[in-house]
DNA sequence: TTGAAAGCGCTAACAT
DNA sequence: ATGTTAGCGCTTTCAA
């Protein structure tokens, strides 16, 4: 810079306006200094410049994992609009080790990120407390159990979720539902299909849910064929919690003879690429997913801009049913 | 950092040592150092260090996309690797967008990263004499048209790749091949799988080679459908140029009245997940994703350590066929 | 083993 | 409209 500003006749504070656009700058001189950068190759160290502004143009996100389409949805929609406002996105993954979340946490503060962005609700739950402290903008998403009243979050209401998939299938005639989840991870969608069939006054016995230890085809696969093994009454509709499992129940569901939707409707929540290439197409609940991470990238981009933590709020982004094949009435 | 001196009774440059580990500094100064800097909450500021050292201990990662499940494999192993060493991610993403590439690429060599990996190769192809320029370590990954050969470049042997395939539908016996692949992206796939069956005197033709404008299952079923239809004789094997087109050659075949593997063999390339849950499962060809992170990671690491651009490679990392029940021989 | 001084490259505030 | 001064928080000399 000082080298710019030598060559141009000026200072370094004239280089400095120059670089950042402002307009006290004569023409004549803009000229001047524009032609020594070009000469030079200057760029700008946005290190130093952080140093001296305290902030960085950066922004931390914090997610469980990225193999997860869902989250990596989540993390190219926000890369994106980031990028648009001339944003970096410093990424951290936590794969559900806590100690390695709370390692993030501090480096990626002492890094001065310009805001954070937390998603999924993972073993940092204990250290949530933290995040109020950094005196940066924070904000919480994809958050299903127990979303902080101190903190602003953007998430989706998975609830709601599970009720649509339930009432879906109340609405179709089935009278009773078998339940494969990714517990505890999903209670609150599990409860949202009850709260669904509640309303008809049908109560879902816990008997009929099933745990998928993972939310992966293989684990709902298993879980199925134990459901399908233990059930003394063949169930018409099985509700999973994720599309992922949807699809191993429908697998096993076939491998025990039985047609879908004929026999058994299956209904799952997400919509992933593949439910709808699904055999047959999965009837499923779409997830607001880019919504999601557009609300909470401007909750923080309004943070900065508005210098000062982000005011603690909920915003619950309702789902939506998507009706495909594999879900019918039962059969008479 | 002043304060914590104060407090301790020391200087800035004690604190210092005592925070960066330094062996020089005596037991009972460590002791009040450290008492200090608990009683006051600090943490070093890595901008400021970053100014100082000129180093950030931040890598810059460029790849196409995270949507697409072989790249999110990719970046979450890199990322791990890096956490382990100290590192933070960086993450950009240029989706096929070349001034957005060129953006990413000067903003954050500015940013003071320590090394840049780019993967896929996209319209940031011809920029690709920019990244000598920077002075840090750069290296290229999955990197499958004219990898360049004056940087550092780990990435998959393509060709074999699709040789593979080919070479296991020749020894399954097949005599012709029917070509789905999205070109001119995976031209070498293509072109390993007809050395395959070159090598046993069988030329094939351009004409049984079938685009399908994206590496997605719709954009497979579309152009299977089209082959179908077209040609003359009915194939008995099709290979598709990635997993995702073959999961839409296997519907479109279905659709058309036929059996996989028993009327046609189909196989893919890369594993994904949904690869082995698919009906049948799918043979395919692994694409090493996890070792070529690895590789490239280390590559980086060791060129941050010897403080120099790594010096120019190429790494061919070799794929492997995955034989499930998608292929089998031809009907007599 | 510890302290003092200088500087990393930039910007903010003020002076001209 | 431009120049001057000071300082962001840390590390790197070098001296004690």
């Amino acid at each position: 810079m000082a080298d710019v500003a030598k060559r141009a006749g000026v200072t370094k504070q004239t280089v400095s306006n120059v670089v950042r656009g402002r307009t006290v700058v004569s023409p004549e001189t803009r000229a001047k200094v524009e032609a020594a950068i070009t000469a030079l190759g200057y760029t700008p160290n946005l290190v130093a410049r952080g140093l001296a502004t305290g902030t960085t143009m950066t922004i931390g996100f914090i997610v469980p994992t990225i193999a997860n389409p869902f989250y990596s949805e989540v993390v190219e929609e926000v890369e994106t609009l980031l990028e648009e406002q001339g944003y970096h996105l410093l990424l951290a993954t936590t794969r559900g080790d806590g100690a390695r979340a709370l390692r993030h946490l501090t480096t990626l503060s002492s890094r001065s990120v310009d805001a954070l962005l937390v998603a999924g609700d993972f073993d940092l739950n204990q250290h949530l407390p933290l995040l109020g402290d950094y005196g940066l903008p924070v904000a919480l998403c994809a958050w299903e159990i127990d979303p902080p009243a101190t903190l602003p979050v953007v998430t989706i209401d998975y609830e709601k979720a599970g009720y649509l998939a339930g009432r879906h299938l109340r609405e179709l005639g089935h009278r009773s539902l078998t339940v494969v989840a990714d517990l505890p991870a999903h209670r609150i969608r599990v409860s949202g299909a009850h709260r669904a069939f509640a309303e008809d006054g049908i109560t879902l016995s816990q008997d009929s849910v099933f745990t998928a230890p993972a939310a992966t085809p293989e684990s709902g696969y298993e879980a199925t064929m134990q459901a399908l093994n233990s059930t003394a009454e063949r169930p018409t509709a099985v509700f999973a919690s994720t599309d992922a499992i949807a699809l191993g129940v429908m697998d096993a569901v076939r491998s025990h003879g039985l047609r879908v939707p004929e026999d058994v409707s299956v209904v799952g929540i997400d919509d992933i690429p593949q439910a709808s290439h699904a055999h047959p197409p999965l009837t499923t609940v779409a997830l607001p997913k880019r919504q999601m991470a557009q609300d909470a990238t401007a909750l923080l981009l309004r943070g900065i801009a508005e210098n000062q933590p982000v005011a603690p709020s909920l915003s619950l982004l309702a789902p939506e049913v998507l009706v495909r094949a594999s879900s019918a009435p039962p059969a008479a």
